[in-house]
RNA sequence: UCCCCAGUAGCUCAGUCGGUAGAGCAAGUGGCUGUUAACCACUUUGUCCGCGGUUCGAGUCCGUGCUGGGGAGCCA
């Protein structure tokens, strides 16, 4: 017999004679000649109740069996006499695979976020976790749909690089040098003894790969690992983490924020359709206000705003923040958090910041001062995507690695693709923790990636 | 890295004015029962985060370290 995934039996028009499922006990209760189990396979977040008739031979261990065990249970799928389900199985065989003893951490109760973290290994058992991790897996479907339906290519840029200085934070240095070896330590560790003759690193984003490759073929995104070794110590930052980065060829900044907003209103849309029971969960026991505030972002504009424009408004709006508020001043969380959540309510697209501010690779704009960069902001995460229209002047892009001090041998190829056939060209990155963040209403990024890496901390 | 808060039973937490520790859940035993985080009765469980200090006496006060959380910065 074929095993049956819990979440087709719950949907089940008729009843039926033979099914075989495998799961997990998530709770037990003896009743006076049957004992009921209730077993869930993460297929879903139901679980499904089995009817363990005391006829059994093995009874009096099915009566024993604990939460966390792994069973395998064949019956037949019928209509349920109790409230609270539709259909229920009436078991003829169980069978447990590995029992959980009584040292098993989950119980039938609530736990807090601090101690799921500290069994991460287990907390996908939850109903909670084992949602975020279906959420999760949806999202990124719905990323490689939403690309692929208009005709962008998904690029797997590199997760080494030897570009030492992408601008985007700390790296993590590769290395295969052996600092435990006294002989090498005495003849000073030199990146040309390295593997790769110089120094190596973690990527920190794949926009420099994809807009290479955004100039070959048209529209591409990345979708991957990236890596800061910033100590941040936050609830929005996290060592390793996914980030989408789409990059398109022939496309301005207004092309660029459009692409920004229809995404995230796509994959908000996407799984309040699919995923409607996980979504659910987090709307009752996470965030009360959730799916209002993500009908909202779906039904409503999002609010485009020029920097200067963003500090005029927060100039005159009488509040008096911790840290003013000046032009040629990057904005602070307090200031972003004004915005997106008190003045305008909604996710909000700040664009054409001050060059001062900005990396080398963005346009400069008309005025000379400001470059063509977008931020989106929405409530509750601050900053989701951070993107730019890329310089694809040569001698402009000379100019401004010059003004900031950049070794340009470095970034030769990247030059290089300036200097045949160029061509305007956007891009932006989405972090795809935060994605799921405001999804599901978490607020700590700890809790929507399986393994957390942060400062100190690489257990599991 | 900086600022603030917390650390007590397996988990969630209470512990008053400084007088050496308690509840619920879990676990164990028995009962009841088409139950719904079942219910009822009884039972077990402590490096009060570590180290040092003040005191006749410290879970409680002071110092320090560690761990966790929140905020800031960096950013996605």
């Amino acid at each position: 017999m074929n095993r049956s995934k819990i979440h087709r039996l719950l949907q089940s028009k008729n009843p039926l004679e033979q099914v075989l499922i495998n799961g997990w006990v998530r709770t037990r209760r003896n009743s006076k000649d049957f004992s009921f189990i209730e077993v869930n396979d993460g297929s879903c977040l139901k679980n499904i109740q089995i009817i363990a008739p005391s006829s059994l031979p093995n009874y009096g261990d099915i009566q024993r069996i604990t939460t966390g065990s792994s069973v395998s249970i064949a019956g037949s799928l019928v209509p349920s006499q109790g409230k609270g389900q539709s259909w229920e199985i009436v078991a003829t065989q169980i069978s447990v695979i590995g029992p959980a003893p009584e040292t098993f951490p989950l119980q039938k109760k609530r736990h807090s976020d601090e101690f799921l973290r500290t069994i991460a290994h287990l907390r996908p058992r939850t109903n909670k976790y084992s949602a975020v991790f279906r959420i999760r897996s949806e999202l990124s479907y719905a990323i490689h749909t939403f690309f692929r339906d208009r005709g962008f290519r998904y690029i797997h840029s590199p997760i080494i690089t030897g570009s030492d200085c992408e601008g985007a934070g700390e790296m993590f240095r590769v290395t295969t040098l052996d600092i435990h070896n006294p002989s090498l330590r005495e003849k000073k560790l030199n990146a040309e003894q390295d593997f790769f003759g110089k120094e190596a690193s973690l990527t920190v984003s794949g926009q420099l790969s994809a807009e290479m490759f955004a100039l070959a073929l048209g529209d591409v995104y990345t979708f991957g690992p990236t890596f800061r070794a910033e100590n941040s110590n936050t609830r929005r930052h996290a060592a390793e983490f996914w980030m989408i980065e789409p990059e398109m060829a022939f496309c301005d900044l207004a092309g660029n924020m459009n692409l920004g907003e229809e995404l995230l209103r796509y994959l908000i849309h996407h799984v309040l359709r699919e995923c409607p029971e996980d979504m659910a969960l987090f709307g009752n026991f996470v965030d009360k206000t959730l799916m209002d505030t993500l009908h909202h972002i779906v039904s409503s504009e999002f609010v485009r705003l020029s920097y200067s424009e963003a500090v005029e408004i927060l100039k005159k709006s009488k509040v008096s923040f911790e840290y003013p508020v000046n032009y040629g001043i990057d904005l602070q969380s307090e200031h972003e958090k004004f915005l997106t959540e008190t003045h305008f309510k909604k996710p909000v697209i700040l664009h054409d910041y001050p060059k001062t501010i900005k990396p080398f690779y963005m346009r400069l704009n008309a005025d000379q001062q400001t470059v063509a960069a977008m931020d989106i902001l929405v409530p509750g995460i601050g900053e989701i995507v951070g993107g730019s229209q890329r310089e694809e002047r040569l001698e402009v892009l000379e100019n401004r690695m010059d003004e900031m001090g950049l070794f340009k041998e470095n970034y030769w190829w990247y030059i290089d693709s300036r200097r045949y056939g160029s061509a305007p060209h956007s891009g932006f990155g989405m972090g795809f923790e935060r994605l799921i963040m405001m999804v599901t209403g978490i607020s700590n990024i700890r809790d929507v990636i399986p393994f957390p890496r942060t400062p100190g901390n690489i257990d599991f």
